[in-house]
DNA sequence: CTGAAAGCGCTTACAG
DNA sequence: CTGAAAGCGCTTACAG
């Protein structure tokens, strides 16, 4: 309440210079002071200089708090995501939040964990901090919730959702162009025992890409092993994998719908059971995360659209997108790489 | 301005609904519905009942930017990083940002890149947000720019920097030890020709871990081929490991100031020079990513204190620590795998 | 326990 | 171009 008083006698006051201040300093009202920090405002050059120079030696820095209370907009954009620690989606993090920093939005970030629910409490912590948009990321949100979103203004933006909530813009991979693609790639190479390993998290994305791949196989007449099971991690890439090769009818050829899982396969093939890659195996990803790269692992993997999800996401964050559908499915190109045979 | 004028005909406001009106929905006063929010505040369980109905048909939020514009405290907290997509940085904004929400705040991420001077934005972004406090956990500020926050009132926690600039709190990891563990690691197995893979960028800790290094080395009577060069990113290792393996006198062992490198350098030996790790050569890392884990590596690291700093950090943030010095050294503990032998 | 009032730091018509 | 004034949505002594 008093935080200034005694402003004088403070050798450093340890608190902000209002815009009052500042204007007090330069000489000018407190209008002037705030025309010289908005783009555009119809300010001589003088005054500017004046409040420029006030502003310098008291410190001063807009509030952006108070800023966004004001107009209808507070330039922050949620992300609501989990296992940000995971490859794919902490890149997706790393480059949306450099387009939107340079989109001149801030972002804040907003880790829903695992737990059901979270997603929800995140997004009332969107709500209570006024977000102009956010990004879900991970997770679905309840429809009552996402509606009040929507209600307060804040444009919603889901990723790799199926439900479409009206409202709201849905961004996604197509899954299941991949999915048949490594199918197909399987089966011209001549591998004969097909097998799919998927986490027991059953996102869309993920589903999506287990049934076409099955349904691929089906067309072209062959069964397919299906080990499910675990988090998406590679750990559950290791045991799907050494349990397949432990099997009586061990696979030729393992599409696995992450590749954190693939590379969890892959060693299990390599290490554990002394199996060739791509000669006796073959292994397809999903995501081309960095490691897929790696010298251990070469993957031949799809890439995640990363970059192009982030430009679009961000071009309806800043309201490059009006009237024009903004849903949008993106292509997950191949990148092949040595991990299945072109030929056997 | 007029946002909600005409209120009663639309059919569904875009827009908030503010305190004031859920007082008049629920005939009570706007300080009322106040203190129905405020924990700890005086109201009656009757108030508070007839608030809280009318606040969850109005579909109310708190609009905490206002709120943090009367208290003093906004609730955010900056973290200011580079290299998000890096596995070290992402698994502790995972855990950062998970103990900070549990400690009822809300996390601001400001992408510092790798260009200097970003950090400096960054922290500016941070005092127009008026946040609490802010971590920066890559890169360093100009001591005139952290002077500001600081006498702004923010919690200002770097992470790893050497400068100890007054008011600031500073954490950091003992690479020392951890350095002269490797070191004395790879002399006491038999290992004999030592050799180090750094990143071209000096921050503190990588000029920490391999001076020390060095130092052990040379004590006990041994030369170190350096390999300098590069982001610290597995590229780098990969080239570092192939220069050295090429070279006259191959080193039979490397210290990789990260594991990144790490994962470099152990491809380079076993794919390109087909090498076994650990017979013909001795690998070591730091951080304890998630892949120094995977069979393909196996690494023997040390670990990063990921929990001990994400805790300690929330402690400082939410006021847990006064008065006693908060700066600290925490362990990075040895992790034992495979990439290096017991004895040769 | 409760309401009226002042105030947080800003922006933006409005009138000059 | 400029200043006085109203208002954004909240909290918090103050007095009852």
């Amino acid at each position: 309440m008093t935080k200034n008083k005694g402003y004088e006698e403070a050798v450093r006051p340890v608190a902000f210079a209002s815009a009052q201040e500042v204007a007090r300093l330069a000489g000018v009202s407190r209008s002037a002071v705030s025309r010289a920090f908005t783009p555009g405002a119809s300010i001589s050059p003088d005054t500017r200089a004046k409040v420029e120079a006030a502003a310098a030696e008291l410190g001063y820095h807009v509030n952006h708090l108070a800023r966004g209370l004001m107009r209808q907009q507070t330039g922050i954009v949620c992300l609501v995501v989990a296992d940000i620690h995971t490859p794919y989606l902490s890149s997706l993090i790393e480059t949306l939040s450099r387009v939107l920093q340079e989109a001149g939005k801030v972002v804040m970030v907003l880790n829903a964990g695992r737990a059901s629910g979270r997603v929800d409490e995140a997004l009332r912590q969107t709500l209570n901090y006024r977000a102009d948009a956010t990004l879900v990321l991970s997770g679905t949100p309840y429809r009552s919730i996402a509606q009040s979103c929507l209600d307060s203004g804040q444009r919603l933006i889901l990723l790799n959702r199926d439900d479409h909530l009206p409202g709201t813009v849905n961004l996604s991979v197509d899954n299941a162009r991949a999915a048949r693609t490594a199918a197909n790639l399987f089966l011209r190479a001549g591998y004969r025992r097909l097998a799919l390993v998927t986490s027991g998290i059953g996102t869309p994305s993920l589903t999506a890409r287990r049934d076409c791949f099955l349904a691929t196989a089906r067309e072209a007449g062959r069964q397919v092993a299906v080990w499910e099971g675990g988090a998406t991690a590679y750990e559950s890439g290791l045991q799907g994998g050494t349990e397949l090769f432990a099997s009586d009818d061990p696979p030729d050829a393992v599409f696995a719908v992450t590749d954190l899982l693939a590379c969890g396969v892959l060693d299990a093939a390599r290490h554990r059971f002394g199996r060739s890659v791509p000669g006796e195996v073959g292994v397809i990803g999903f995501d081309d995360i960095e490691q897929a790269g790696w010298a251990s692992y070469d993957l031949t993997t799809f890439a995640q659209p990363v970059s192009d999800i982030s430009q679009w996401m961000v071009r309806i964050v800043a309201g490059g997108i009006v009237d024009e559908p903004a849903d949008r499915v993106f292509e997950a190109p191949l990148v092949w790489r040595s991990s299945v045979a072109r030929q056997l």
